[in-house]
DNA sequence: CTGTTAGCGCGTTCAT
DNA sequence: ATGAACGCGCTAACAG
């Protein structure tokens, strides 16, 4: 491997003169900047980031976790992040927690070996608690995206689930839907704790009864399994008219349960989610969801984070952000003959 | 920061004793171990892995680059490579070139500053060729993915592209299609030549002339902006009873520009594809395709790389492997009356 | 403008 | 079974 010491040697130069070009620090002769410059050139050195790190105490290195990579709100949102970043020559490693603790875990202990010097993160959940606590503790800065953690304290950047949830209901109430049910995911998360109360607000809102046995809670993340919808849909008499999925993952399983028991969207059962479905969006948009600023949920964390890295001998206070939700209104609703 | 000598410190030992608790390497007795390992966790010591990998020549990490994160089949490549990394306790970093040369040159940068142990990569074309030399000149294992690059020796991991172009022309031919146009990637990527090329021998073996109107070459990766396919179906006289398309992007690309004419298909015109489109698979499997086993792209290949960098004294052979392209058959082809 | 010294946190080598 | 000295590659602080 090539040295600062194999320039200087080669260059006739002490190695903090090498360093200096490298840096472009302290006042150097040109000649000598363009003589270390050809020797580095010659030799194809590259500078070993992590001695750099080591001596500098920071690594110029950030680390997203998000919950689900296969969900285009994720990776959305990712894109958004990666540009922030790179904007302000950091570089960003990502890592998939699929909502598990342990892994979420497994991530954390490794931030922290590594020494990134700061994290963006959707929260598996409130059970996060002790994970942010470590970061806190060892003083990593952190953003969370898209959901909060009750006990702490931080900056976070949110969407206006409840809202959201409040105009999915509005919206299939004035379809003259009254029997609306909710598939979500965990009350242990937030966002679907927020989504959760815009409905039952919104149902007291507009005079209708709340059964129980109407709310299916489930996690937000990928499954192969539909056996929990399918039992809850045997369950329900009767139908619901509507349902109000908490994510678009869920939309696309509650679409799979419903039509292999024959029934059909918005035909037989009318559905509106969270979060639109990517590619399946553009050729033919058929959901009506609540559409969300996925790439301004990094674009926006990022930013907030690298400023929270840049300030911290004077910090500011937390920082809330919401971001608005929009209605976009398609075909997955029928509109009832009253 | 706490280090191993706060540690020693406060147990009364030498900070290489616990350096050898931590790593569990040399002979101590029960009951300094215990001891250390008390004040490591009373301290909440974290190793500096920076400081490890500095003098271990090795940092564990490893890094996959890709060429659009927001294409289902490289999200799920991911997941088949991050699995396999996990598995052998190694991180994995990701990276997101876009195709774009000067992307894959950053993250090139940053690979050989960071000593990364090894990439997984999907190169952006075949003028990624000088920084496939860059990382073998610095003597960093590689592994491609996806694409071959002329001129270059490595471990590689394939789709049966020639193939399974063959197969949805033949397909296409078998439904009364005679005039079968194709939208592509680049031909500077050797996939999209693999499926030209399984085109082109297709289109002879079954009598039907080639047009070289009737292929469009474009980039693999997601834009919003569709003149170019527009400019295409203005330009083809008589339209294409049906089409291939190189990748899921350009088909969805091709279906909403088709849409924009008031074109459907597979009514007025024929689909196929290669690789699934993610959840609108799920939802309604309506596309023709040619299904590519992404995970195992991701795991094989993080598998053989794992292998190399285990193996680097007594380098094996370099290693081809092709996985099979399977044709599933669903809506989006319209058998002709003939 | 350039060089010397010291140290970032850890593991290897050789003692004891 | 444990410790001292040294070096991984680099830069801050000081000296000249």
């Amino acid at each position: 491997m090539v040295t600062i010491y194999d320039i200087a040697e080669k260059a006739q130069v002490s190695a903090m003169t090498v360093s200096r070009v490298i840096n472009n620090t302290g006042r150097i002769s040109e000649k000598t900047r363009t003589k270390v410059r050809r020797v580095m050139e010659e030799l194809g050195y590259v500078p070993n980031q992590l001695a750099r790190s080591l001596v500098l105490q920071q690594t110029n290195l950030l680390f997203l976790m998000i919950t689900d990579i296969t969900n285009p709100f994720y990776t959305t949102l990712a894109r958004g992040a990666e540009d922030a970043a790179k904007k302000h020559g950091y570089r960003l490693l990502f890592g998939n927690t699929d909502e598990n603790l342990d892994k979420e875990q497994d991530y954390i202990d490794a931030i922290l070996k590594t020494r990134a010097d700061g994290v963006l993160l959707a929260p598996a959940g409130d059970a996060s608690l002790p994970h942010l606590e470590t970061l806190r503790k060892h003083g990593v800065p952190f953003v969370l995206l898209d959901r909060e953690v009750p006990g702490v304290e931080s900056d976070v950047v949110l969407g206006d689930s409840k809202e959201g949830a409040r105009q999915l209901v509005k919206h299939l109430v004035a379809g003259g839907h009254r029997e609306i049910a909710m598939i979500n995911g965990s009350r242990s998360i937030s966002s679907a704790r927020d989504r959760l109360a815009g409905y039952l607000e919104a149902l007291k809102l507009n005079d209708l009864s709340f059964a129980e046995e109407r709310v299916l809670e489930m996690s937000f993340g990928p499954r192969s399994d539909l056996s929990e919808i399918d039992a809850w849909l045997d369950w329900m008499h009767p139908l619901p008219t509507a349902i109000v999925a908490g994510n678009n993952v869920l939309a696309v399983e509650a679409i799979r349960s419903l039509q292999a028991r024959g029934l059909r969207v918005p035909e037989d059962v009318s559905l509106v989610c969270f979060d639109e479905l990517a590619s399946y969006a553009e050729i033919d948009p058929f959901l009506t969801v609540i559409s969300q600023q996925a790439y301004q949920f990094g674009y926006l964390g990022m930013q907030m984070l690298l400023d929270r890295i840049q300030t911290r001998e004077e910090p500011g206070p937390w920082r809330k952000v919401v971001l608005p939700a929009e209605l976009i209104v398609r075909r997955s609703v029928r509109a009832l003959n009253r």
